[in-house]
RNA sequence: GCCUCUGUAGCUCAGUUGGUAGAGCAGGGGACUGAAAAUCCCCGUGUCGAUGGUUCGAUUCCGUCCGGAGGCA
């Protein structure tokens, strides 16, 4: 067996402690962490993505955060190119890589070691084939991709997925392979990374759910409407836009709802995307999970440290 | 004290000319390969306030009681 990279991995939804677990796993064992967050790549964006600050990051360095403006735009492609540059270069320097992440796809893409494609996304090409689907309908986009891919097709029908049927579309124009062809392709079945995975939860979801709401109270004490303001001001790319804390306020902002309304929306959004993320993870049987409401951060952390011992012992 | 209205899903409320009920929101489950904090799919049994009565049968009609709102004294 070829040598592995050993890395750990600290996932769970949103406002469940994992920045506070991961930059304590890293000052326990050396290692430096790696955020796998979609948004938290963003500069400025601090307070709506929750984004560690000098208290919660302990002197440990952070990779992956604050580097991107937000009329960029990001995809899992280059997440993975970066985490990986970032993993190498940690463990060059003799440290452990602790990635900590909300972002499913991000972290399972990067440990299962998907080879993506070499194709950048045109966005005017996309921007096409979207129109093409707001003219053409659903049903007529489908049938179209049944002519070269049936098996995508098939599934579609089912989902009715915009966003995938726009994807499906934009593969197989602007590579010639079909999406069923080029996710085998893109599939790996050897990762050079030998991952010990935590994940963090509550028995009770109302716990997770009251924690988010408290922390959504806290935002806007922060001032997260002043940054949404900021935010507004600026070109935002699409997947900066996509973010959970500004688009929920926009309308008060604009004095078309009371901020009450918004932020009761703004908590509700929250809430959903954590439990997306939680579908999102339950999957992986992987995944050593610790529940929050039920241990002390304290016994999670030794928990962690004992599975990761255990995970690293036997290469 | 009297009168009126009201009590149905976690919340707001429909409804049943008597055959045990359904929407919205909240919530739950799931999917996920280049936008993923995105996008999409599926899910509604609850002592119809309590208790007596009428009835083959009551959540529905009648009585009483309890809770809530309003009005008159």
């Amino acid at each position: 067996m070829m040598d592995k990279i050993p890395v750990v991995a600290v996932v769970g939804p949103t406002a469940s402690g994992k920045t506070a677990l991961a930059v304590e796993i890293a000052l326990k064992l050396g290692g430096e962490v790696i955020s796998a967050d979609s948004m938290q790549i963003y500069r400025r964006m601090d307070i709506a993505t929750a984004k560690p600050d000098e208290e919660e990051t302990k002197g440990v360095r952070h990779h992956l955060i604050d580097f991107l403006d937000p009329g960029e735009s990001f995809s899992v492609a280059r997440f993975c190119e970066l985490a990986r540059e970032a993993i190498a270069d940690i463990r060059n320097r003799g440290k452990l890589p602790v990635i900590a992440g909300g972002t499913g796809l991000y972290v399972e893409s990067l440990l299962g070691n998907t080879q993506f494609y070499d194709a950048e996304v045109d966005p005017a090409f996309r921007a096409q084939i979207t129109a093409e689907l707001e003219e053409k309908g659903i049903d007529k986009m489908i049938d179209h991709i049944r002519g070269f891919d049936p098996d995508t097709a098939e599934r579609l029908s089912i989902e009715r997925n915009p966003k995938r049927i726009i994807r499906a579309v934009e593969v197989y124009r602007s590579t010639g392979i079909t999406p069923t062809e080029m996710n085998a392709r893109q599939k790996s079945d050897v990762s050079p990374y030998n991952a010990v995975k935590i994940g963090l939860t509550a028995a009770d979801r109302e716990y997770l759910y009251e924690r988010i709401n408290r922390r959504v109270d806290i935002m806007i004490e922060k001032g997260l409407l002043a940054e949404a303001e900021e935010f507004y001001k600026s070109k935002a790319g699409e997947t900066a836009s996509a973010a959970i804390g500004y688009k929920e306020l926009l309308p008060y902002i604009k004095g078309e709802l009371p901020l009450e309304v918004c932020t009761a929306n703004l908590k509700r959004a929250t809430r959903r995307y954590a439990k997306r993320q939680l579908t999102w993870f339950n999957r992986d049987k992987a995944i050593n999970w610790f529940n929050t409401d039920e241990l002390s951060f304290d016994e999670i952390l030794a928990g962690s440290l004992d599975i990761i011992k255990k995970g690293f012992s036997n290469e």
